[in-house]
DNA sequence: GATGAATGAGGGTTCATTCAT
DNA sequence: TATGAATGAACCCTCATTCAT
């Protein structure tokens, strides 16, 4: 059995792979309503009723790429326990910045925003704030009580959009400079959490 | 020619009103690509035709929505020129929570970001941001230097969301907490600027 | 009554004839199916409703084209009853030529071919061979005996096309050397009359 | 690949030419305006989806319509190298006026004239002078020089029309009768080439 | 007589999905 | 597994016609 994965099994694989692929970098470059399942099939160099194949349908197709990213952001983030959490923190998101600068075409996929529509919305903001979630339990932060979510949601569209106007800019300031940047961001935040909830416990960096 | 106003004008000016508030309610509620002319039509209560006879095409539609919010929501901010500058932000901000509490709807119209393939973007921009703008505006800050312009962008966005998070809540927090809570962000946001670009004088609050 | 005409009469009057003139340029500009009635309105500088006051229908309009075109176009027909039938003929095709030269809009209204769905055949056929009728009438040749009318349409479909591309020509050449043209396919054309049906009496040019 | 033929390929094969066949009757029996996609589906007896799938659009179908007409009226041409040139035309139109009469409903296509806004008129003119042109060039006849061409445009008009009524009429006359008048046609034509420009070497029949 | 707002049927086209091969 | 032909619902838009003013 292991042994037929090299033939039918492994290209079946292959395809789903490229199928990934082609819908990454489509969604990520239009709306999600305007990308149509034979574009992605046809970057992917497939016929396009393998999408129905393999993922069922466009959405799920959708869903598996966030899940995919999310994956793969996930991976690359590594920090020394030992360290101070400030420090903590700026390799968090020194590993979430180099990656980004390294796949470019994600900006397009996670900034736009929610289809409202799409039943992914969790999946969604699941790989959106996947960095800013990492921080927060980082510090100790609480994710679900209400004044701490909503900072939460706001500093990480903050960070994104910064982190999206930053890969678009020509001469790209060093990334030192940008994880100061989001310091500074999130020590604004940090003060807003206490502001709106005092019963928190917020540390300093 | 002024008589005439009251008769067949007034209705033609009465049924383009009656297809933009329809509009905006759809278009904030779902995106783009899922709101149907018809849809549109239908909740204003007149012919589907009269989405071509008064603005062309669904997206000359879409986008005097956003220019008549645009509209609206400036005309709300008043500040008080003699009062201290941090005062002024919190006043502008006072107003715009309020505008928006009023009317809700406008939250899903602004949120969720552009469709990048919407020939709309700058007029997308120019609404989403109106707020932070005139706060940049007000604080002697450069909208277009690039680190200004980057940070400006960032905090908008934090600001949006904020906001968004705040109107979906249930038990609202007070309106002054959130002026507070943004004047917290902006802290941070102005520390970013200094950060991002030295050259650049930046005021406290 | 008569004086009234100078009225609110004569402004009816006058707004008729400019959706006519609008019409004809338009109709010959493009297909009919193609000409919307905001079209010829627009030319015509009134508003599209009066189409329907004026002429019914949009055919009604089209029809009424056909019909002062005819009138028109026969109105410049002159000939010398005592010159031989051969110059006769050559000068109705001189006048015929001169009128078209004058009103080249004319060819592109006359030339296509009926739309065969437009119910005004019967009209079209009227005015695009009217100079090829009254050539036949002038021969003494019946319109309507089957051999004859065959020829008839066809030589008449040859004259326009001729007339079409001379009017089309940069350098159009002199009108005496279309005449004669005309006069040669005519000639063949009573051969065919002959070879078709011997019955008839054809003379010579 | 070569079996693959006999299995899905030849149905999109035969479900393309079931859409052209249906197409081809259509567009002879209305206007191209007045023909919509889905009654050409209708007729062909499959979805209106196709059209797009095998045409791309309205105009492609029809465009197609035209060259497979042109490919086939062209294919009926032969003549005898051997014979005189004056019997060579005559082979060439008792094949063509064959063609026309078992497949009658080309006339509908054919004479009519092409729409001005079509985008085919180049194709078209092709298949409605194809016969003509055949001539011209059995003839030794210039096709490009102005006045062989203008002539060669009016006298192919001429033939179709003749050839339209003939297909009309009840008791068709003989198909060798109607070659004969179209050679009296044709002889007319030579002269008014002869006429028009001297400089053109023009044998006779 | 003149206006142009309003109507709504109907057009071409797109595209997710299905399914026989 | 893979293909791409086939389906048909749904979209946006056009436009002849009506009618209150």
């Amino acid at each position: 059995m292991e042994l037929l994965r090299s033939g039918r099994q492994a290209s079946a694989e292959e395809t789903r792979r490229k199928l990934l692929e082609a819908a990454l970098h489509q969604f990520s470059a239009r709306p999600y309503a305007e990308v149509t399942v034979s574009d992605v099939a046809r970057t992917a160099g497939v016929a396009h009723g393998l999408v129905s194949h393999h993922f069922g349908h466009k959405q799920g197709l959708y869903l598996e790429v966030l899940r995919e990213t999310n994956r793969r952001i996930r991976e690359t983030y590594r920090t020394d326990p030992e360290a101070a959490v400030g420090e903590q923190v700026r390799q968090l998101y020194r590993a979430h910045l180099t990656y980004l600068a390294e796949h470019d075409e994600l900006a397009g996929l996670l900034l736009p925003g929610t289809d409202a529509s799409l039943q992914v919305g969790e999946e969604f903001d699941a790989v959106r704030t996947a960095c800013a979630r990492e921080v927060w339990l980082l510090l100790g932060l609480p994710l679900e009580r209400p004044g701490s979510a909503m900072v939460l949601a706001s500093f990480a569209r903050a960070a994104d959009e910064l982190t999206f106007r930053w890969l678009g800019v020509c001469g790209r300031p060093e990334i030192d400079v940008i994880v100061e940047v989001l310091v500074d961001l999130l020590t604004g935040a940090l003060h807003a959490v206490r502001t709106l909830d005092p019963g928190i416990d917020v540390p300093s960096l």
